[in-house]
DNA sequence: CAAATTTCAGTTCCACTGAGATGG
DNA sequence: CCCATCTCAGTGAAACTGAAATTT
């Protein structure tokens, strides 16, 4: 009985059903879905982020990368050197400012990320599985709100 | 213009709407919540979710006890180890069988539990503000069931 | 012998902090 | 002088790995 309702459960009743649990656990199992998937296609999460941005909004300083895409300053530099021995992404100094390093993404940079944008798709597919369509929008419109509303930041 | 929209906007829209990025968001919002709480009543997650099992579940060895929770193995000795040191809970050898440390928490524990349920608590008002209790109740019902699925495990 | 438990030491991943150097 | 940027080095939490020692 003990392991029984050990094995069934999900750790104490009191912490089971606690919103910061559910949702620790779901991120917990989307972020190891999401490693995994893009490991398989070679490159890591802030990587995918970081293309997406540059797709999205442009060439830009690995700062404003930084921002855009919620990554620390600090752990911009590693990624993009990664990033550009791939050639993925280029890097060069900015003419007008000697400070920054203009970011631009290559071909092969936008056709790695039609690539990963495929596995990104199809883990939330995966995760997901058990809502349906209308389920998973009122998902997100919660977490929304939630994410949103930032408490003290 | 760029950086209004990057100030304003959370990464890439490709990414921002994406039920694992916002998961992930909140995850980090109600962990970093939930430390600042609990690092006010001077302890850490693990050790609330072992104070929780044990009140629930009663004494137990230090295996179960990390079953009980979802805790590493590894990582309940050093939890107990300051559990133990700060009196809430006792350590003892299993006299039945050799291997076990039996687990009991103290008075002292169940008190300690009580102040850190009304942090938790709090924790869940202050990360769910935007949701009406309706939503809330949504929110859990639809997590429960992504992490009753565990894809792949 | 195999299996479970406790323990230690070390690793990995992510997010962040601090500080130095360069440039505007 | 002040500020932004880029970079490096290091910290801290959480989760996990591997292996040894003990006991069933």
């Amino acid at each position: 009985m003990d392991e029984a309702s050990a094995a069934a459960g999900a750790g104490p009743s009191r912490v089971a059903q606690l919103p910061t649990w559910l949702i620790n656990r779901a991120s917990v199992l989307g972020n190891r879905l999401l490693r995994e998937g893009f490991a398989a296609a070679g490159l890591h999460g802030y990587k995918y982020r970081l293309l997406a941005a540059l797709e999205e909004f442009g060439p830009a300083s690995q700062a404003a990368l930084g921002r855009r895409s919620m990554i620390d300053r600090s752990d911009v530099v590693a990624a993009i050197d990664d990033l550009v021995d791939r050639g993925l992404v280029k890097r060069a100094r900015d003419p007008r400012d000697g400070r920054r390093n203009v970011i631009t993404i290559t071909r092969a940079g936008t056709a790695k990320l039609r690539q990963l944008d495929l596995v990104v798709t199809s883990v939330q597919d995966e995760l997901l599985a058990p809502l349906s369509s209308a389920d998973r929008r009122e998902l997100v419109r919660l977490l929304s709100r939630v994410v949103e509303h930032e408490p003290r930041r």
